[in-house]
RNA sequence: GGCCCCAUCGUCUAGCGGUCUAGGACACUGGCCUCUCACGCCAGAAACACGGGUUCGAGUCCCGUUGGGGUCACCA
């Protein structure tokens, strides 16, 4: 079935979005599917630009869709140059450029390709013009749904000859009583006994093409091998089985995947429940971590293998089709984000000081190179979401912190014992002489020993004090990284604010 | 409603007739580790939708039922 893949027979896959919204992560595994196929038979990644609905365009979308393909490190071989893409959507302005050897990848430019298919359709019998305007069908409809049978196009106009110089769309002529099947990759042998589907529009009255028309001429033109597509496209088949029948054109073997799910169950889809995927980069997430994540949603990696964590290399090397499930699957947000934590803890220590850094400037802190580099580490280790650093290192680079002393003396240690642990931890604090995190630990081990106190009572104390944060990296890691002055600052400023507080309590 | 697709723990999945008293992962619960939070480790609860066949034997093959999803546009 799928096996068509040999040496001779070159892989050649595509990614064709239609502008009329954002990227989300059902397109993207569908797409990255295809993508892992080309690569993982040195084939080669198409993206060709399906904006024949000129209704539904959406200025920008096209830009969208690449940044967020760029992010998520899915490479194009093959597609629009710059004019092409600047001339789909005026708005354009990004600095993509394709090209290649079977162009214009953007539908709008070559209408005249499809209008010539179509007059050949109808010139061979396979296809015929009709004139009836939009207020017949729905009448049409109507009637049909009022007497309970399924709505479609009567086929009024089949034997009509319309002539060709008014305006008119043209149409498919479906075979009711003929079955058909598909050979699917994934799904199987699909077999309609008959095509329940009627006349289907190849070409509108614009001049525009149908998906259809236009999948199936593109697809041909550009030589794609393999069509990875939602399952939403199994219904339609036939039609595409039968314009490839027509023309006398090979088939290219189709893989119609199951859907993605929200957490709903239902479909995700632009309209219902999706993400666009410029949303998991705000909110932290890596691309890595999603690509992992998808390529496990509707595939394995076969029988007796527990591994789940991939690397680019190791996903292209093992990708089949034969492995890809049958059955729709719910994206799992709780699994993602189990995910990402183990890609940031696998993360080189360099890269993560640097998306450190840049997300604790996008969240309005402006950090201290040397400080991050001393506590990165600690932090790199506890997190899920890159966003969850300003969080957790913030105390190393605002000036005035703000202490819950609710929670100190809570889940601490009352007021006065506070003082005496925040006390002597300073007093002894100050007599380090060398400030080095074992130092540190050694000396802050001291406090609660003398006061005959709790470790975790005492710490929870001085973590406030020192950091303002209930939650931080390990605390003699933290003081370190804060330096030797800035803690002590900091001691002495609780015990003052706690001082006041105190005696204000008494006075009350 | 017609047609089509699908069906193993809550979720993602392994399983391609006997080795399944059904394995792994996320999430969940308990414990250990521990200065908070994480990580890590150990343990636990948790599934073959149902009914018929076929077969010596069915989670695995066939049929039906049920349930879910998709699709029936001059949208993709």
């Amino acid at each position: 079935m799928a096996d068509t893949i040999d040496s001779k027979n070159i892989v050649r896959t595509r990614f064709a979005p239609s502008p009329t919204g954002f990227l989300h992560v059902g397109g993207v595994r569908t797409n990255f599917y295809a993508w892992l196929l080309a690569r993982r038979f040195g084939g080669k990644f198409v993206l060709r630009i399906e904006d024949t609905d000129r209704e539904r365009f959406v200025p920008g979308a096209v830009q969208s869709i690449l940044e967020d393909l760029q992010w998520l490190g899915i490479d194009i071989d093959e597609g629009p140059t710059a004019e092409e893409l600047k001339r789909c959507d005026p708005t354009y302005t990004g600095s993509f450029n394709y090209g290649g050897p079977y162009g214009p990848y953007v539908q709008s430019q070559r209408i005249e390709r499809y209008k010539e298919v179509a007059e050949r359709l109808v010139e061979m019998g396979y296809a015929y013009r009709c004139d009836c305007t939009p207020e017949m069908l729905k009448k049409e409809r109507e009637e049909q749904m009022a007497r309970r049978e399924p709505p479609g196009y009567s086929g009024y106009c089949r034997t009509r000859n319309v002539p060709a110089d008014t305006k008119h769309v043209i149409r498919l002529k479906i075979p009711e009583r003929e079955s058909i099947y598909l050979d699917d990759a994934v799904k199987g042998r699909i077999v309609w006994d008959k095509i329940s589907l009627r006349d289907t529009v190849l070409l509108k009255s614009d001049g525009f093409p149908t998906y259809h028309l236009a999948v199936v001429v593109d697809d041909h033109d550009m030589k794609i091998s393999h069509v990875m597509r939602g399952e939403e496209w199994i219904s339609t088949a036939p039609v595409h089985i039968l314009l490839y029948r027509a023309l006398g054109w090979k088939m290219p073997v189709f893989c119609h995947l199951p859907s993605v799910l929200g957490q709903d169950g239902k479909k995700l889809s632009k309209r219902h429940g999706a993400t666009n995927i410029s949303a998991f980069r705000r909110e932290g997430y890596l691309p890595e971590a999603l690509l992992n994540l998808l390529l496990l949603v509707g595939w394995n990696p076969g029988e007796g293998e527990e591994q789940e964590i991939f690397t680019r290399e190791e996903m292209i090397r093992r990708f089949t089709i034969e492995n890809i499930n049958k059955a729709a699957a719910v994206f799992s947000y709780d699994k993602l984000k189990w995910m990402n934590g183990v890609y940031i803890r696998n993360m080189p220590q360099e890269r993560f000081i640097k998306e450190a850094e840049a997300v604790c400037l996008d969240a309005g802190i402006q950090v201290d190179e040397h400080r991050l580099r001393d506590i990165a580490p600690y932090v790199q280790e506890r997190i899920k979401l890159l966003t969850e650093v300003p969080d957790m290192v913030k105390f190393l680079f605002v000036e005035e912190l703000e202490r819950d002393y609710g929670t100190m003396f809570k889940k601490g240690l009352p007021p006065d014992m506070s003082l005496k642990v925040l006390r002597v931890s300073l007093e002894k604090l100050e007599g380090i002489e060398d400030f080095t995190v074992s130092r540190i630990e050694e000396t802050l081990r001291e406090v609660p020993q003398e006061l005959d106190l709790k470790v975790g009572k005492a710490f929870v104390v001085i973590r406030i004090a020192v950091t303002g944060q209930k939650v931080t990296p390990p605390l003699f890691e933290s003081i370190y990284a804060l330096g030797r002055e800035t803690a002590i600052k900091r001691l002495k400023e609780a015990i003052e604010e706690i001082e006041s507080e105190h005696y204000r309590a008494k006075e009350g």
